[in-house]
DNA sequence: ACTTGTATTAGAGTGCACACCAAGGTATAT
DNA sequence: ATATACCTTGGTGTGCACTCTAATACAAGT
Protein backbone atom coordinates (compact mmCIF):
# COMPACT_ATOMS: atom_id res chain seq x y z
CA UNK A 1 0.00 0.00 0.00
CA UNK A 2 1.42 3.28 -0.73
CA UNK A 3 1.12 6.39 1.35
CA UNK A 4 1.43 4.31 4.46
CA UNK A 5 4.33 5.26 7.12
CA UNK A 6 5.93 2.77 8.76
CA UNK A 7 7.36 3.15 12.70
CA UNK A 8 11.12 3.74 11.12
CA UNK A 9 9.85 6.70 8.84
CA UNK A 10 7.82 8.13 11.54
CA UNK A 11 10.85 8.21 13.29
CA UNK A 12 13.01 9.67 10.44
CA UNK A 13 10.31 12.08 9.81
CA UNK A 14 9.41 13.00 13.55
CA UNK A 15 13.09 12.76 14.71
CA UNK A 16 11.82 10.48 17.59
CA UNK A 17 13.40 7.21 18.11
CA UNK A 18 10.52 4.21 17.20
CA UNK A 19 11.43 3.30 21.31
CA UNK A 20 10.28 6.57 22.48
CA UNK A 21 7.27 6.93 19.92
CA UNK A 22 6.13 3.63 21.56
CA UNK A 23 6.51 4.76 24.70
CA UNK A 24 4.82 7.93 24.02
CA UNK A 25 1.96 6.19 22.64
CA UNK A 26 2.03 4.05 25.51
CA UNK A 27 1.74 6.57 28.13
CA UNK A 28 -0.92 8.71 25.86
CA UNK A 29 0.40 11.69 25.27
CA UNK A 30 0.00 11.01 21.50
CA UNK A 31 -3.13 9.25 20.67
CA UNK A 32 -3.60 5.57 19.62
CA UNK A 33 -2.08 4.94 16.26
CA UNK A 34 -3.67 3.03 13.37
CA UNK A 35 -3.00 -0.38 12.80
CA UNK A 36 -2.39 -2.02 9.41
CA UNK A 37 -3.95 -5.95 9.03
CA UNK A 38 -0.43 -7.00 10.79
CA UNK A 39 -0.71 -5.22 13.50
CA UNK A 40 1.80 -2.55 12.31
CA UNK A 41 1.50 0.88 13.06
CA UNK A 42 0.64 3.18 10.12
CA UNK A 43 1.41 6.65 10.21
CA UNK A 44 -0.71 10.02 9.25
CA UNK A 45 1.07 13.08 8.89
CA UNK A 46 -0.83 14.07 11.80
CA UNK A 47 0.38 11.59 14.07
CA UNK A 48 3.69 12.30 12.81
CA UNK A 49 2.43 16.07 13.78
CA UNK A 50 1.87 15.21 17.21
CA UNK A 51 5.03 13.44 17.87
CA UNK A 52 7.15 16.30 16.68
CA UNK A 53 5.20 18.63 19.06
CA UNK A 54 5.79 16.29 21.99
CA UNK A 55 8.82 15.93 21.38
CA UNK A 56 9.79 19.56 20.98
CA UNK A 57 8.00 20.48 24.30
CA UNK A 58 9.90 17.20 26.11
CA UNK A 59 13.17 18.68 24.80
CA UNK A 60 12.10 22.17 25.72
CA UNK A 61 11.72 20.87 29.41
CA UNK A 62 8.64 19.88 30.09
CA UNK A 63 7.57 16.29 31.49
CA UNK A 64 5.34 13.62 30.79
CA UNK A 65 2.97 14.20 32.94
CA UNK A 66 2.22 17.72 32.06
CA UNK A 67 1.81 16.36 28.53
CA UNK A 68 -0.57 14.03 29.39
CA UNK A 69 -2.71 16.46 31.16
CA UNK A 70 -3.30 18.51 27.75
CA UNK A 71 -3.15 14.92 25.72
CA UNK A 72 -6.39 14.26 28.08
CA UNK A 73 -7.67 18.08 27.39
CA UNK A 74 -7.59 16.79 23.72
CA UNK A 75 -9.00 13.53 23.76
CA UNK A 76 -12.10 15.04 25.36
CA UNK A 77 -13.04 16.91 22.50
CA UNK A 78 -13.53 20.65 21.80
CA UNK A 79 -15.19 21.48 25.27
CA UNK A 80 -12.00 21.79 26.87
CA UNK A 81 -11.06 24.74 24.89
CA UNK A 82 -10.74 27.20 27.68
CA UNK A 83 -8.74 24.58 29.98
CA UNK A 84 -6.68 23.78 27.24
CA UNK A 85 -5.85 27.12 27.11
CA UNK A 86 -5.04 27.70 30.13
CA UNK A 87 -2.91 25.02 30.24
CA UNK A 88 -0.64 25.99 27.38
CA UNK A 89 -0.28 29.44 28.97
CA UNK A 90 0.78 27.49 32.14
CA UNK A 91 3.36 25.42 30.09
CA UNK A 92 4.69 28.56 28.24
CA UNK A 93 4.93 30.05 32.13
CA UNK A 94 6.84 27.30 33.17
CA UNK A 95 9.22 27.60 30.08
CA UNK A 96 9.42 31.25 30.17
CA UNK A 97 11.02 30.71 34.19
CA UNK A 98 13.42 28.34 32.94
CA UNK A 99 14.62 30.50 29.87
CA UNK A 100 15.03 33.02 32.72
CA UNK A 101 17.14 30.97 34.98
CA UNK A 102 19.06 29.82 32.36
CA UNK A 103 19.83 33.37 30.68
CA UNK A 104 21.39 34.54 34.29
CA UNK A 105 23.36 31.59 34.12
CA UNK A 106 24.56 32.64 30.75
CA UNK A 107 25.10 36.15 32.21
CA UNK A 108 27.14 35.22 35.33
CA UNK A 109 29.57 32.40 32.62
CA UNK A 110 29.65 35.81 30.25
CA UNK A 111 30.67 38.20 33.31
CA UNK A 112 33.77 34.96 34.49
CA UNK A 113 34.63 34.66 31.00
CA UNK A 114 35.15 38.30 30.68
CA UNK A 115 36.67 39.15 33.91
CA UNK A 116 38.76 35.27 34.56
CA UNK A 117 42.23 37.44 34.85
CA UNK A 118 40.78 40.40 37.50
CA UNK A 119 39.11 37.80 39.38
CA UNK A 120 41.79 34.53 39.53
CA UNK A 121 42.89 35.95 43.19
CA UNK A 122 39.51 37.56 44.11
CA UNK A 123 37.44 35.54 46.45
CA UNK A 124 34.39 37.56 45.68
CA UNK A 125 33.62 36.00 42.16
CA UNK A 126 36.17 32.92 42.40
CA UNK A 127 33.95 29.54 43.02
CA UNK B 1 32.21 29.55 68.44
CA UNK B 2 30.62 31.96 66.79
CA UNK B 3 30.37 32.82 62.83
CA UNK B 4 30.65 28.66 62.32
CA UNK B 5 28.22 27.67 59.53
CA UNK B 6 26.18 24.47 59.65
CA UNK B 7 24.93 22.30 56.62
CA UNK B 8 21.11 23.64 58.23
CA UNK B 9 22.18 27.14 57.77
CA UNK B 10 24.71 26.14 54.71
CA UNK B 11 21.28 24.56 53.26
CA UNK B 12 19.15 27.59 53.47
CA UNK B 13 21.32 29.98 52.66
CA UNK B 14 22.55 28.51 49.02
CA UNK B 15 18.81 26.93 48.51
CA UNK B 16 20.04 23.47 48.41
CA UNK B 17 18.96 20.42 50.72
CA UNK B 18 21.98 19.19 53.09
CA UNK B 19 21.31 15.78 51.21
CA UNK B 20 22.38 17.99 48.22
CA UNK B 21 25.31 19.79 49.34
CA UNK B 22 27.17 15.97 50.80
CA UNK B 23 26.60 14.98 47.31
CA UNK B 24 28.04 17.45 46.11
CA UNK B 25 31.19 17.08 47.78
CA UNK B 26 30.98 13.45 47.68
CA UNK B 27 31.41 13.70 43.70
CA UNK B 28 33.53 16.58 43.81
CA UNK B 29 32.29 19.22 42.17
CA UNK B 30 32.37 21.54 45.33
CA UNK B 31 35.85 21.29 47.59
CA UNK B 32 35.70 19.35 51.09
CA UNK B 33 34.43 21.04 53.21
CA UNK B 34 36.31 22.28 56.98
CA UNK B 35 35.14 19.72 59.34
CA UNK B 36 35.15 21.37 63.47
CA UNK B 37 36.21 18.76 66.01
CA UNK B 38 32.92 16.51 65.96
CA UNK B 39 33.49 15.62 62.15
CA UNK B 40 30.11 18.25 61.48
CA UNK B 41 31.01 20.40 58.27
CA UNK B 42 31.71 24.31 58.73
CA UNK B 43 31.05 26.15 55.74
CA UNK B 44 32.72 29.96 54.75
CA UNK B 45 31.09 31.94 53.23
CA UNK B 46 33.05 30.91 49.85
CA UNK B 47 31.78 27.76 50.57
CA UNK B 48 28.29 29.01 50.35
CA UNK B 49 29.09 30.42 46.73
CA UNK B 50 30.47 27.67 45.42
CA UNK B 51 27.43 25.76 46.40
CA UNK B 52 25.42 28.28 45.15
CA UNK B 53 27.05 28.36 41.69
CA UNK B 54 26.88 24.97 41.54
CA UNK B 55 23.34 24.76 42.10
CA UNK B 56 22.52 28.09 39.76
CA UNK B 57 24.51 25.86 36.65
CA UNK B 58 22.50 22.48 37.63
CA UNK B 59 19.16 24.58 37.43
CA UNK B 60 20.15 25.67 34.23
CA UNK B 61 20.81 22.61 33.16
CA UNK B 62 24.47 21.49 33.44
CA UNK B 63 25.79 18.42 34.03
CA UNK B 64 27.36 17.01 37.34
CA UNK B 65 29.98 15.73 34.96
CA UNK B 66 30.53 19.07 33.28
CA UNK B 67 30.73 20.89 36.56
CA UNK B 68 33.00 18.05 37.97
CA UNK B 69 35.80 19.00 35.24
CA UNK B 70 35.33 22.87 35.83
CA UNK B 71 35.72 22.20 39.69
CA UNK B 72 39.25 19.60 38.45
CA UNK B 73 40.69 22.52 36.38
CA UNK B 74 39.58 25.00 39.68
CA UNK B 75 41.90 22.49 41.98
CA UNK B 76 44.80 22.53 39.50
CA UNK B 77 45.41 25.82 40.00
CA UNK B 78 45.88 28.81 38.62
CA UNK B 79 47.82 27.77 35.27
CA UNK B 80 44.45 25.87 34.05
CA UNK B 81 43.15 29.46 33.05
CA UNK B 82 43.01 29.26 29.78
CA UNK B 83 41.37 25.82 30.01
CA UNK B 84 38.65 27.41 32.15
CA UNK B 85 38.11 30.18 30.12
CA UNK B 86 37.78 27.47 27.13
CA UNK B 87 35.38 25.18 29.14
CA UNK B 88 33.58 28.30 30.61
CA UNK B 89 32.40 29.23 26.52
CA UNK B 90 31.71 25.84 25.95
CA UNK B 91 28.77 25.69 28.55
CA UNK B 92 27.79 29.20 27.74
CA UNK B 93 27.04 27.87 24.65
CA UNK B 94 25.55 25.15 25.47
CA UNK B 95 23.00 26.95 27.71
CA UNK B 96 22.70 29.36 24.31
CA UNK B 97 21.28 26.05 22.36
CA UNK B 98 19.08 25.09 24.90
CA UNK B 99 17.98 28.66 25.46
CA UNK B 100 16.85 28.53 21.60
CA UNK B 101 15.01 25.59 21.97
CA UNK B 102 13.34 26.87 24.81
CA UNK B 103 12.45 29.90 22.90
CA UNK B 104 11.07 28.25 20.13
CA UNK B 105 8.88 26.27 22.31
CA UNK B 106 7.20 28.86 23.96
CA UNK B 107 6.81 30.70 20.31
CA UNK B 108 5.20 27.77 19.65
CA UNK B 109 2.87 27.46 22.56
CA UNK B 110 2.40 30.95 21.99
CA UNK B 111 1.04 30.82 19.15
CA UNK B 112 -1.39 28.09 19.67
CA UNK B 113 -2.90 30.04 22.28
CA UNK B 114 -3.29 33.05 20.14
CA UNK B 115 -4.81 31.05 17.47
CA UNK B 116 -6.54 28.49 19.32
CA UNK B 117 -9.93 29.41 17.93
CA UNK B 118 -9.50 29.29 14.45
CA UNK B 119 -6.98 25.99 14.58
CA UNK B 120 -9.80 23.85 16.66
CA UNK B 121 -10.75 22.30 13.08
CA UNK B 122 -7.27 22.98 11.24
CA UNK B 123 -5.55 19.81 11.25
CA UNK B 124 -2.51 21.56 10.16
CA UNK B 125 -1.71 23.00 13.78
CA UNK B 126 -4.21 20.76 16.39
CA UNK B 127 -2.00 18.39 17.37
C1' DA C 1 19.38 10.84 83.24
C1' DC C 2 16.91 11.97 79.42
C1' DT C 3 15.34 14.45 75.67
C1' DT C 4 16.14 17.48 71.82
C1' DG C 5 18.73 19.15 68.15
C1' DT C 6 22.24 18.74 65.02
C1' DA C 7 25.15 16.23 62.65
C1' DT C 8 27.80 11.99 60.57
C1' DT C 9 28.27 7.65 57.35
C1' DA C 10 27.29 3.92 54.01
C1' DG C 11 24.25 2.36 51.32
C1' DA C 12 19.63 1.62 49.52
C1' DG C 13 15.74 3.56 47.15
C1' DT C 14 13.31 6.81 43.94
C1' DG C 15 11.54 8.95 39.71
C1' DC C 16 12.01 10.05 35.24
C1' DA C 17 12.38 9.04 30.42
C1' DC C 18 13.69 6.42 27.86
C1' DA C 19 16.81 2.23 25.59
C1' DC C 20 17.43 -2.41 25.09
C1' DC C 21 16.28 -7.30 24.63
C1' DA C 22 14.11 -11.78 23.52
C1' DA C 23 10.83 -14.25 21.20
C1' DG C 24 7.99 -14.18 17.73
C1' DG C 25 5.03 -12.78 13.42
C1' DT C 26 4.73 -11.25 8.43
C1' DA C 27 6.17 -10.00 3.66
C1' DT C 28 9.26 -9.69 -0.06
C1' DA C 29 13.39 -11.19 -2.54
C1' DT C 30 16.52 -14.90 -4.01
C1' DA D 1 13.18 -22.70 1.52
C1' DT D 2 15.87 -19.33 3.41
C1' DA D 3 17.40 -14.93 4.17
C1' DT D 4 16.26 -10.12 5.15
C1' DA D 5 13.75 -6.47 6.60
C1' DC D 6 10.31 -4.73 9.17
C1' DC D 7 7.40 -4.92 12.87
C1' DT D 8 5.02 -6.61 17.44
C1' DT D 9 4.84 -7.34 22.74
C1' DG D 10 6.24 -7.63 27.53
C1' DG D 11 9.56 -6.99 30.33
C1' DT D 12 14.16 -5.57 31.95
C1' DG D 13 18.00 -2.40 32.22
C1' DT D 14 20.19 2.21 32.33
C1' DG D 15 21.80 6.79 33.75
C1' DC D 16 21.18 10.71 36.21
C1' DA D 17 20.69 13.33 40.30
C1' DC D 18 19.31 13.22 43.95
C1' DT D 19 16.63 11.55 48.43
C1' DC D 20 15.91 8.76 52.09
C1' DT D 21 17.04 5.37 55.83
C1' DA D 22 19.43 3.34 59.65
C1' DA D 23 22.63 3.37 62.95
C1' DT D 24 25.44 6.30 65.51
C1' DA D 25 27.43 10.32 68.04
C1' DC D 26 27.90 14.56 70.51
C1' DA D 27 26.38 18.83 73.16
C1' DA D 28 23.18 21.56 75.55
C1' DG D 29 18.89 22.16 78.12
C1' DT D 30 15.39 20.55 81.98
Amino acid sequence: MKNMIGIKQASKLSETSPDTIRYYEKVGIIAPIKRDKNGFRQFSERDIRRIKFMRHMRTAGLNISSLLEYANLIQQGDQTKDERVTFLKEQRDQLQKQLTITQSAIDQLNYKIDHYDEHMSDAKHLI
